[in-house]
DNA sequence: CCCACCGTTACGACGCGTAATGGTAG
DNA sequence: CCTACCATTACGCGTCGTAACGGTGG
């Protein structure tokens, strides 16, 4: 049963989602692979951070594998950038907006306003780069903190070795 | 440790206070050097996560430099690591644990309890350790991406040009 | 008296956790 | 029919933001 899509039912609704054919996955698994919790899942869906996945006749959703991997990128700019889901959403219509209009870009396009695009997406990128670096070093340097604890930390746990089995 | 303190009255509350007597600012100048703002500040005294600070006659807070260290590392354990307040409160205590075991540390303790609370204190700061590796890794890939990205930005943009004004 | 800053209280928003209750798949 | 997983709805919690209203201080 390989040939055919696993379409499935009830479409007619709202968007003609991404179908690409290949990894439909529950929300269970999908939340075991992008460490999210499946509320989560359910919650980013019903904001609109996630765009709704097909479902089974039963009304099971089923991922795709490009829904995997917009929800790994939005828990990375979540844990590791701790932007807000409305700030994410707002990069991802970014996203959107360039996937968009990279189609009309070979074509046809105003010049004016490929640059004017051009430059909201480098500010864009820049700043994002900028925090990437603040927090870097910020880890960094608290990486260097406790490893020094760590290793004052073993002095001071053979020093009392010492004292009392030597 | 210079000579006398600004000490500010209504002194039979309820602690006595850290008082080291040189640095004693408002609720806005510490928001401004600490980054949080001044809501935060005063949550984060209503919730017991930082000791309430002295007060004026008027009831203004003054805020300590001891006060504002503190409320320093609270942030970047927030913020850089995604703590929740009452797990960075819980640190905080095995810290006050640390400084008040540290004085009878050398004097007489149970050898016993010490090699226990040197195990307990490594473990956690391990377990830090990792987290802040973990973060780092995922900063450094964002951080190769995005210059990447950039560096396609620029491509475009200078293509862009050739095709307009050259 | 004015103005900027401070205080407290209270309600709201975001990002989920956690039932409670019922349907679906094998 | 049983069990495991799924759905929806609803309430609650942590972490502040944002008034609203009044006191302080220079």
């Amino acid at each position: 049963m390989s040939s055919h899509q696993p379409v499935s039912i009830d479409d007619q609704t709202t968007e003609p989602r991404t179908d690409d054919g290949a990894g439909y996955q529950r929300i269970e698994q999908v939340a075991a692979r992008t460490g999210l919790t499946k509320r989560t899942l359910r919650y980013y869906e019903e904001i609109g951070l996630l765009p709704p996945p097909t479902r089974t006749e039963g009304g099971y959703r089923l991922y795709s594998e490009a829904d995997v991997q917009h929800l790994v990128r939005i828990k990375r700019l979540k844990d590791l950038l701790g932007f807000s889901l409305a700030e994410i959403r707002e990069m991802a219509n970014a996203e959107e907006e360039r996937e968009h209009v990279r189609e009309a870009w070979r074509r046809e396009t105003d010049p004016h306003a490929q640059l004017e695009w051009l430059d909201r997406t480098e500010a864009l990128t820049r700043r994002q780069l900028r925090l990437v670096e603040e927090k870097l070093t910020g880890l960094q340097e608290m990486q260097t903190n406790l490893t020094a604890r760590l290793t004052r930390l073993d002095a001071l746990r053979t020093e009392l070795r010492k004292k009392l089995e030597g």
